[in-house]
DNA sequence: AAAAGTACCTGCGCGC
DNA sequence: TGCGCGCAGGTACTTT
């Protein structure tokens, strides 16, 4: 389901929600929606039962929510002798600057609660086909919910954070933060600021295309490189996040290119100007509070976004290119369908 | 090493 | 109405 602009938007949500407030109860559901979670770590419940969220921060897909440290964690002694990064002053481990106590991930005093935890461990989740983070009065079910987290807000007061899922191919875990290998911020965190720490789960995929940091010559580069087609790499997560089959299909349309044309063989003028379709794209559905075609995709409030009205292309089969007129068709490709226009997106 | 294939899951809508 | 089938917006692991 979801690709960039519907996370962001869930990101977005939650954020006001979240950040500040204690989780006071923890339900498992369905234990499979922790499959991306280490066990050795700890139970998912207990860890997070009493630990603070500090806010909401995206990368691509992946959301996760930094954690206050536990009580236990906070009184270690200020020992330098110690994994301590003599660059930063600070702990590579844990995030936290050893020496003056504070937390480096967001400047306050570490809290109390979510004993177990370490210093900069995080709550993870990714949404992958079908799930959705639905915020809701305490006592309100939904359907599918796999976990619910109670989450006890200084302002807002109780509040039930379920998470849905369809098919379990999404999930959520605790997770430790490793730094950034480009040392900049890890993502996207609204009013927090993320720091140069990312979860471990996360830290192996590109940042996405709105990101101030993505770094737009190693893509050109990247897909030089590529001995496959331009649908593909536009779908690997390593090379650009947030993008899946929707956004890519409309990308390429944007660009007139056939999806299985050979990414290396594309003149750099047009890898540009395919990156500016792809932010376009993503930065207009964003606007329209992303795509839905039915209750499988929605916000944080259970409402659908509206830019499954703006599609030129994924979807549109059966129907007229709104460009030139010609047939859109779709075609199977990867195991899924890629919708495109073969008259002005051809191959060669 | 990079690219491609496969596994992981459930529920819905469609045609018969 | 009932049933089987195809379809679904993603990622991680394995194989080549």
């Amino acid at each position: 389901m979801p690709e960039l602009p519907e996370v962001e938007v869930v990101r977005a949500g939650l954020e006001p929600a979240v950040t500040g407030a204690v989780i006071s109860g923890v339900e498992v559901l369905d234990r499979r929606a922790l499959k991306r979670h280490d066990p050795i770590r700890g139970d998912f419940a207990t860890l997070l039962t009493g630990a603070r969220l500090r806010g909401a921060v995206r990368r691509g897909k992946y959301l996760w929510f930094p954690l206050a440290g536990s009580s236990r964690e906070a009184d270690v002694p200020a020992d330098s002798s110690t994994g301590s990064d003599v660059l930063s002053g600070g702990d590579v481990l844990s995030g936290r600057d050893v020496l003056s106590g504070r937390d480096v991930l967001s400047g306050r005093d570490v809290l109390a609660g979510g004993d177990g935890l370490a210093g900069g461990d995080v709550l993870a989740a990714h949404l992958g086909m079908s799930g959705q983070m639905l915020l809701r009065e305490p006592g309100r079910d939904d359907k599918l919910t796999r976990i619910r987290l109670t989450l006890d807000h200084p302002e807002h007061g109780e509040l039930w954070l379920n998470f849905v899922d369809q098919r379990l191919f999404g999930g959520m875990m605790i997770d430790s933060l490793v730094p950034t290998p480009d040392a900049r911020p890890a993502g996207f965190g609204g009013a927090l600021e993320p720091g140069a720490w990312i979860p471990r789960t996360a830290a192996h995929i590109a940042r996405d295309p709105l990101d101030p940091h993505f770094d737009d010559r190693a893509f050109f580069a990247g897909l030089a490189r590529r001995r496959t087609g331009i649908k593909r790499a536009l779908l690997d997560q390593t090379l650009i996040s947030g993008i899946g089959n929707i956004y890519a299909d409309e990308a390429l349309w944007a660009a007139r290119l056939h999806y299985d044309r050979q990414a290396a063989g594309i003149p750099l003028t047009r890898r540009r100007d395919l990156l500016e379709q792809v932010r376009g794209v993503l930065r207009r559905a964003l606007a329209e509070g992303g795509t839905s075609f039915d209750a499988q995709y929605v916000n944080v409030n259970g409402n659908s976004g509206y830019f499954a009205h703006s599609l030129n292309a994924y979807g549109q089969q059966g129907k007229a290119c709104p460009r030139c007129g010609g047939e859109i068709v779709r075609e199977s490709f990867m195991n899924r369908g890629s919708h495109f226009c073969p008259r002005c997106q051809r191959k060669r």
